[in-house]
Order: C-alpha cells, then sequence, then structure tokens
DNA sequence: ACCGGAAGTG
DNA sequence: CACTTCCGGT
C-alpha cells in the first residue's frame, strides 16, 4: 500500500480539520495537555477518521488555531522546540512533533504517538496503562507495530523495529524497560516533561475564556467544567490578548525562557501547574456525590489507580514538583501542560464574582496582576496545603490518595463552589476515616502484642514451674540413686565374699538383688511418667551436671518382662568362669563431657541452665559431663527427641542426644567385650545398662539391669567441635573414623544427612559392613579429638573422660554387635587393636 | 523477549 | 535527529 506522502491533500489542504463536527465530538477524549498535530499524515483514507479524531487539537472547531506552524514555529527561536518558547502556549504546541527540517512538515515521535493510544479506549486492546505510574503494557505488540507502521508509512514495521525505537529512548530518558514484564515499559516523566516542557510558566499561559465552557460536547451541569481546556484560538478570536501579551513578552526570548523555567518547574510554585483533563465519559461509575467529571476521570484512569480513587483533587492543581515521583499511573490523564483553566479562571475571573462565570481582560498588565495575586494567594494556599496534609497520618493513607492534594493552590485560588466544597469534605472524611482505620489498626495490633506479651510470660512461668518439679524429681532420684548404689554395693561385697562352693547359693540371693533394683528402677520410672516426666535414668546424678536420657518417654519394657529368667541363667553360667569385676557404677566413669557450644548464642537460658549446668549463661565454659543412655530398641521416628531449642513445649529432660543403636542385636552371637575391662585411658569403653526402657539393648536380660555406657577418651584438644559433616577431611581423619563408628552403630538425632541416611541404610545393608565392635573400637583407639555427639541445634558437643571402668562379667560378656558380623574391607579390620581385644 | 551496535534514511 | 533496518548476542 503507497503511504501517502505526509501533509499532502488529505489533511494539510484543509487547515481546519478540526472544524469538521465529527472532530468535535471526540473532542472530549483527547486530552488537552497532549495536543496533536493537526497534518497526520494518513497512510490510507480508512484510518484518516480515526487519525483525525487521534490527532485532533482539543476545543470547538472555531476555536481551532489556524495552523500550528503559523503559530508555533513563528516566534520560537531557532533551535528550540516550540514548547520550549515561553511565546507560544504549551498547551497549544504541538509538543509531540518536532519540526523537520522542512518546514511544515512534522514527525510525530513514537512515545507521544504511544500515549496517544493510552488514553484511547479503542486501542485499550493494543496499550495500555499497566502496574507503577508511567508503567505501561503493550498487549499487541504486532498490531501496534502495525499502527506505528501506518502512522509513519512504514509498512515494514513491526515490533522489533517499534521497539528498537524505544530502545532508543533509554538513554534519552523518556522510557525505561520495566525489567521482567514483557512488553511492559515505562515512560520517565519527570524527563519528559522537563525535556519538553522546559519553558512552562503561568505567565505565558493564555487566559481562560470562560465562553468555552459548553462550546464543547461536553457535560456542561458540572460547574467545573472550567477545567475546559482552552486553545489559543481563545484568544486569538476574543481578545487576541494572548498573542499581545506573548508579544510584549517576545522581548525576553531565551533569557525569559530560562528565568520562567527556573522558576516554574521543580519548584512548589503553585503557578506552574498541572491539570487533570477530562478524559472520555464512560464507565466506571464513581458513587454519587463525585462530579460528572471525577467520574469520567476515574473512567479513564489506569486500572490500578481506579482502584486508589478516592479523592477529588484529581482535578484539582498541583505543584509542578508532583512530576517527580506522586504522579499516578496514567499519566496521561495529567496534562504536564498547566491548565488554562484552572490556572488561569481564577486568576483572570474578576474579583467579586466567584461563583459566576469568570471574566476576564487580556491586558498584559492585568495579567501580571493577577499573577502576583495568584502568588500571594499560593502562599496562603500552601499554607492550607500543609494543614490538610497533616491530615495524612500514614504514607500508606498518602497512597490511598495519589493525586489528592487536599488543598492544592486551586482550592483557594478557585471560588470554592458547592461541589468543591463537598469534594473537599469527602476527602477530608475519607482521610479521617483513614485515620480511624489506621488507629482502630494500631490498636489491634497492640492488642495482638500484648496478648503475645501475656502468652510468653505464661510460658515462661509454666517453664519455671516445670524446672521447679523436674529439680524435686531429680533429688528425688538422686536419693533413689543413692540408695540403689548401695544395694550394689552390698551386691558387690556379696560377691567378692562368695566362695567356689558358695557360688551357687550366692548366686540365688544375687537375682532378688537385681531384680530388686529393676523392680526399683521400673517403680521409678512409673513414678516418673505419672508425673509426666520423663525418667531419668542416669545412674548417678550426683556428680552430674548434666544426664541424658535418651528416651522420651518411658515405655513399659515388656521385653524386660518377658525375658525369662532362665535364659539369663543360661547366659551367665558360662561367663561366671571368668569372673568379671564387679560393677562399680561409678558416675564419674560414666560421662561424657560435655562442652558448650561456643558459639551459639544462648537460646534459652534456662535450657541452657538446664543443659549445661546451673551456671552456664550461654558462654562457653569448662566442658560438663554427661551421661548418655543409649538404647537400639525405638527407631522409630516419634522416638527421635525434639531437639528444637526453640520449641517451648520440649521436654527439658529430653536433652537432644541420642544414641540408638542402629545393628540389630544378635543374642546367639554375643560375645565379651574385651575392651570392657581395658583400663587404657584412650580405648573407647562400652558397657551397658538396661534400663526398664530398653527393650532390646545389645545386652543381656541381666545387662538390662544397668545402664549401657559409651565411654571414649578424654578429649586431647578443646577446640570447638564441628558437625561432621562440615568438618574438613584433613583435620577430621581421626575424628572421623571415630565418627563413623558412631554413625555405624548408633543412631543419634543430629538431624543432619548423616542421621537420617542412618536411619534408612541399616535397613538397606545390615549385612554388608559390619563389624566387631571390637574391631570399631579398637579403631577409634588412636583417636585424640572426640566424637561429635551434637544435637542439632544447640548440641553440646561431648567429649569423653577417660577412666577405666569396671563392669560386672554379666553386663560386659556380650556385646557383639550386629546379626551376622561380617568384616569390612581389610584394611580397617587391620586397625584392630589387640590390646583391647582382651577376652 | 530483550539488548544495543552499526549503518542507512529522510 | 529520530528513527528504521539489520543483526549478533544474551
Amino acid at each position: 500500500m503507497p503511504c501517502p506522502p505526509p501533509a499532502t491533500t488529505t489533511l494539510s489542504s484543509t487547515p481546519n480539520i478540526g472544524v469538521s463536527p465529527a472532530c468535535t465530538a471526540a473532542v472530549t477524549s483527547i486530552v488537552p495537555g497532549l495536543p496533536l498535530s493537526l497534518q497526520p499524515p494518513l497512510p490510507s483514507a480508512e484510518l484518516l477518521l480515526q487519525y483525525r479524531r487521534m490527532e485532533q487539537p482539543m476545543g470547538p472547531p472555531t476555536q481551532i488555531p489556524p495552523s500550528p506552524s503559523h503559530h508555533s514555529t513563528g516566534p520560537v527561536p531557532p533551535g528550540q522546540g516550540p514548547l520550549a518558547s515561553p511565546t507560544v502556549p504549551l498547551w497549544n504546541s504541538n509538543w509531540a512533533y518536532k519540526p523537520e527540517s522542512s518546514p511544515g512538515s512534522r514527525q510525530i515521535q513514537l512515545w507521544h504517538f504511544i500515549l496517544e493510544l493510552l488514553q484511547k479506549e479503542e486501542y485499550r486492546d493494543v496499550i495500555a496503562w499497566q502496574g507503577d505510574y508511567g508503567e505501561f503494557l503493550i498487549k499487541d505488540p504486532d498490531e501496534l507495530a502495525r499502527h506505528w507502521g501506518m502512522r509513519k508509512c512504514k509498512p515494514h514495521m513491526n515490533y522489533d523495529k517499534l521497539s528498537r525505537a524505544l530502545r532508543y529512548y533509554y538513554n534519552k530518558r523518556i522510557l525505561n524497560k520495566t525489567k521482567g514484564k514483557r512488553f511492559t515499559y515505562k515512560f520517565n516523566f519527570s524527563k519528559l516533561i522537563l525535556v519538553n516542557y522546559p519553558g512552562t510558566d503561568l505567565k505565558y499561559v493564555p487566559p481562560f475564556i470562560p465562553q468555552s465552557r459548553g462550546g464543547i460536547g461536553s457535560s456542561s451541569e458540572d460547574p467545573n467544567m472550567d477545567e475546559e481546556p482552552s486553545t489559543p484560538s481563545h484568544l486569538t478570536k476574543e481578545g487576541g490578548s494572548c498573542s499581545d501579551s506573548g508579544e510584549s513578552l517576545d522581548g525576553d526570548e531565551k533569557q525569559g525562557s530560562r528565568r520562567h523555567r527556573s522558576h516554574s518547574l521543580g519548584d512548589t510554585d503553585p503557578t506552574s501547574t498541572m491539570t487533570v483533563h477530562p478524559p472520555t465519559p464512560t464507565h466506571h461509575a464513581l458513587p454519587p456525590g463525585f462530579s460528572e467529571h471525577q467520574q469520567r476521570l476515574a473512567g479513564l484512569m489506569s486500572p490500578n489507580l481506579r482502584h486508589n480513587y478516592s479523592g477529588p483533587a484529581f482535578q484539582m492543581m498541583r505543584p509542578a514538583s508532583i512530576f517527580s515521583h506522586s504522579l499516578p499511573a496514567s499519566p496521561c490523564y495529567l496534562s504536564p501542560l498547566p491548565s488554562p483553566s484552572s490556572t488561569m479562571s481564577p486568576l483572570l475571573s474578576a474579583p467579586g464574582h466567584p461563583h459566576g462565570p469568570p471574566r476576564f481582560t487580556y491586558t498584559p498588565a492585568e495579567i501580571q496582576r493577577a499573577h502576583q495575586e495568584a502568588q500571594t494567594q499560593a502562599a496562603l494556599a500552601r499554607l492550607e496545603h500543609e494543614r490538610v496534609a497533616q491530615l495524612r497520618v500514614a504514607d500508606a493513607h498518602a497512597r490511598a490518595f495519589p493525586l489528592s492534594v487536599p488543598a492544592s493552590p486551586g482550592t483557594l485560588w478557585r471560588t470554592h463552589t458547592e461541589n468543591e466544597m463537598r469534594i473537599r469534605n469527602l476527602e477530608l472524611t475519607a482521610a479521617e476515616k483513614l485515620q480511624r482505620q489506621e488507629e482502630q489498626k494500631r490498636q489491634e495490633e497492640q492488642k495482638r502484642h500484648e496478648e503475645q506479651k501475656r502468652q510468653e510470660h505464661n510460658r515462661q512461668e509454666l517453664n519455671r514451674q516445670e524446672l521447679k518439679r523436674q529439680e524435686q524429681v531429680r533429688q528425688e532420684q538422686q536419693r533413689q540413686e543413692l540408695q540403689r548404689q548401695e544395694l550394689e554395693q552390698r551386691l558387690e561385697t556379696q560377691r567378692l565374699q562368695k566362695s567356689p562352693e558358695k557360688e551357687q547359693s550366692i548366686r540365688i540371693p544375687e537375682r532378688p538383688l537385681q531384680s530388686e533394683l529393676y523392680l526399683r528402677r521400673m517403680t521409678e520410672k512409673k513414678q516418673a511418667s505419672e508425673r509426666r516426666i520423663p525418667p531419668a535414668i542416669t545412674i548417678d546424678d550426683r556428680n552430674v551436671t548434666n544426664s541424658i536420657n535418651v528416651r522420651k518417654t518411658p515405655e513399659p519394657a515388656p521385653c524386660t518382662i518377658t525375658s525369662p529368667p532362665e535364659e539369663r541363667c543360661e547366659r551367665e553360667k558360662p561367663r561366671r568362669k571368668t569372673p568379671p569385676p564387679p560393677l562399680k557404677v561409678d558416675s564419674k566413669q560414666l560421662l561424657f563431657d560435655i562442652k558448650p557450644p561456643s558459639s551459639a548464642p544462648p537460646i534459652n537460658d534456662r535450657l541452657d541452665a538446664r543443659r549445661f549446668g546451673p551456671g552456664f549463661r550461654g558462654s562457653p565454659g569448662p566442658p560438663r559431663r554427661v551421661i548418655v543412655h543409649t538404647s537400639n530398641e525405638s527407631r522409630s521416628e516419634e522416638d527421635l527427641l525434639d531437639t528444637d531449642d526453640n520449641n517451648s513445649n520440649c521436654n527439658l529432660d529430653s536433652v537432644p542426644i541420642k544414641l540408638r543403636f542402629k545393628r540389630k542385636w544378635n543374642r546367639e552371637s554375643a560375645r565379651t567385650p574385651s575392651f570392657a575391662d581395658n583400663n587404657d585411658t584412650k580405648s573407647p569403653k562400652i558397657f551397658f545398662d538396661s534400663s526398664p526402657s530398653s527393650r532390646s539393648l545389645p545386652c543381656t536380660p541381666t545387662q538390662r539391669q544397668m545402664g549401657t555406657f559409651f565411654q571414649f577418651p578424654s578429649p586431647m584438644e578443646t577446640q570447638t567441635e564441628h558437625e561432621p559433616s562440615t568438618m574438613q577431611p584433613p583435620k577430621i581423619k581421626e575424628k572421623d573414623s571415630l565418627r563413623r563408628f558412631r554413625d555405624y552403630y548408633f543412631e543419634t538425632n543430629h538431624g543432619t544427612k548423616d542421621s537420617s541416611k542412618s536411619l534408612q541404610e541399616p535397613e538397606k545393608r545390615p549385612k554388608e559392613r559390619v563389624l566387631s565392635i571390637e574391631s570399631i573400637i579398637a579403631k577409634t583407639e588412636p583417636l585424640r579429638p572426640v566424637p561429635n555427639m551434637r544435637s542439632s541445634s544447640s548440641a553440646p558437643s561431648i567429649a569423653t573422660t577417660s577412666s577405666s571402668s569396671t563392669s560386672t562379667s554379666s553386663i560386659s560378656s556380650s556385646i557383639s554387635s550386629s546379626t551376622s558380623i561380617t568384616e569390612p574391607d581389610k584394611s580397617e579390620t587391620d586397625v584392630e587393636k589387640p590390646a583391647t581385644a582382651s577376652q
């Protein structure tokens, strides 16, 4: 399709296109601040009408200026766009068009074209405001490109090219790309306006012609319709004072332009104002009480803004400074140009006729006078503005009124028509309402806060009580422990005194004794459970600052009960031949050293105190000792200890260290651990505890009556321990084997991958790599560092104490761990230490 | 899709 | 100058 040359027959031949009635009807939909070229190069006749509408200057046909070039290019100093000239009424200049080399032919600029389309309902499916202020979305890039191509007579235009042009705007600061949003760009209006309206100044704003009020097809019942845009034609026609003023000020030329610029833009001078222009009167009705104008405003607002629309200030004048940020998302509804109506109508309205249609004279002197008055008024307005601004309590609140400057200068300038007052009241009440809401919110917040505090307090109180109770229980346990030790002592002495002949006879009382012990423990436990406190199964708590008890809740321990005594006898008999040293339950030997976390801040002082001793205050201190109980019978998930420090429900008795046997205990292949009686302080020692809760401890039924404990060599280094997984390989080599030992045989509640792995792995490959515990322990021999038995979160590191441990034969008798125990790779088994194997 | 260089156009 | 056209790169 051949593109007709611009400014040819179609339109240029008819200088007053805008006079056509059809165009007149469309005028209202055109933003006055964005006057368009009168001579668009129309590619096709079919689009003529459309383009005409788009490029109509506002105002009734009769007010159309004779010709844009005539109007703006004349007095404009060369090099400056028509907009820059102070002598030219800005809203009349074809600001979107740059003068081409050939005078008279102008090219519309892309950004303006886009702005144009953005205002038209018809193009809502092609391009529309969206998102933040100034942001628009190209919904149909191809269509947009097509339109653009048509306008520019570039039939091969496509989005790729168009977008290239848009990209050139980046550097010019006219547009930005909204990253992450496809086809979304954003106008940089502050730049746009500054660049394109450098000379904006009230002085050169032509006066408002009241005649225009009813002139157009706009609703005239609104008393505020004085915003109706005017055109220079008003001036020329009505008084010609525009040209007068322009000419009279012409002498200023560039200087004047500069000077005025300085105080027109960017400052709060109310004389440089923006006006919301009346958009098409359509949908999106506002609640009654709003003027029709406002209704129309709302109709054209960008969706997100429409949302927030709550005030009338839309139509009020705003200081130019608002260009910077606070413009609404759809800036098109604000003309960057000073509104002739709002600015000038008060300015020029005859004093004494505040409510009547303004009448003015257009002598420059009068304008000047009016201007001065306006400035004093502006000062007053600012005060008023500030006063009302104080009503805006919160930022969010203010955001709800993006455009509503309650008492803009205009309020004072203009007569307070009823409507305005109503609007004003509406806004104020809205503000008050918001304030009230704000207040309510604050109160609710406060309430919630207090509630939280109370709950916290309650929790703490509960914790205190719990601690107290546990302390009592602990004391009782200690007492019982004492008694139990006494009992054991008795047992021991009995055994020592026994002669070979008496062996049989002694063994008989021995059992009652042990069972007595067992029974006591059971009752102990029961009591504890009745008190909802996990039983502390520690053997000796007296010298222990902490006890770690693996089981969270006591269980009936049916295994122990069901295990027949005969079995016990059978197992004990053969071992009796080599009578092991009597079990000496010495707490000192059963302790793990615990080093409080050096780095972790105190999460809960009480908890920490509980864990690390009363003196512990979260700061690293000397290692504490801990008894670790182990059990292997429970592998279920629910048995895992709760290690959440922040969990106030966390039972304080359940210290987050958990050692459970992974390997099944095989009674048949039970062997006596040779290390049990090893005095080598460096070797880890294992002996057993058969607490009632340990159903299937790796020990024989008789052993169940004693604890199962592990001892590791005393730590040579007290350096902070690391989680095994985070350890660095070189340093950790030694630790590693010990860790492997631990990981292999025990489940810990480290909460790391290790533990989770170990929960699954044993099931998968139980047989392929099983070591005798001796060999494993032997491997841990050379270890200096100590296994890191941290709990998941604020785990104390466990060091070990070195000590000689003794145990009864029955206890030390069998510890060979898993079922069929196969040796791992030779290299590892070779490490086995013979010294420990003293069987 | 988006970017930006390079060259061309009127 | 303000794109348009083309295109290699991300």
